[in-house]
DNA sequence: TCCTTGACTCAGA
DNA sequence: CTCTGAGCCAAGG
């Protein structure tokens, strides 16, 4: 716990990165930087660092996320899934799966069908 | 207080 | 399409 060099908004931010994951539809994914470009910057944060770090940012919140968020519908721009060793990347695939998504042979999901919101929207 | 790392992204080869 | 390197802000040791 540092001091706090920024103010509690920094809460709301995640809170507003799980509200927007909750948003995404089963069956469907999306990407840090989606979820960034959604949601606001924190006060006090430069629009443009926020842009530039707002993904890890939502990584951070992911990593403190509540039970009730489905972050395993969170994946980077890439579309893989980036999770630490050990942190249940394996359990990832299997709940996307499980909703419908498909995975390539790289464990790749095709972006172009899967992302939220899709571009038939 | 300084240094390292991070559930990321973009650009170049 | 895949791999490598650099950049960004914040938290922890």
């Amino acid at each position: 716990m540092a001091r706090y060099v920024s103010p509690p908004n920094q809460l709301d931010f995640k809170q507003q990165v799980w509200q927007c994951v909750r948003q995404i539809p089963p069956g469907m994914v999306a990407t840090y930087g989606q979820i960034a470009a959604l949601i606001s910057a924190p006060t006090g944060v430069d629009p443009a660092a926020y842009v530039s770090f707002g993904a890890r940012w939502v990584g951070g919140a992911m990593k403190n996320c509540p039970e009730d968020v489905p972050w395993q519908r969170v994946i980077n721009s890439q579309g893989k899934i980036s999770l630490p060793r050990g942190g249940g990347e394996e359990i990832q695939r299997e709940l996307l799966e499980t909703e419908g998504v498909q995975f390539d042979e790289r464990d790749r999901v095709d972006l172009r069908r899967y992302r939220w919101p899709g571009p038939g929207l």
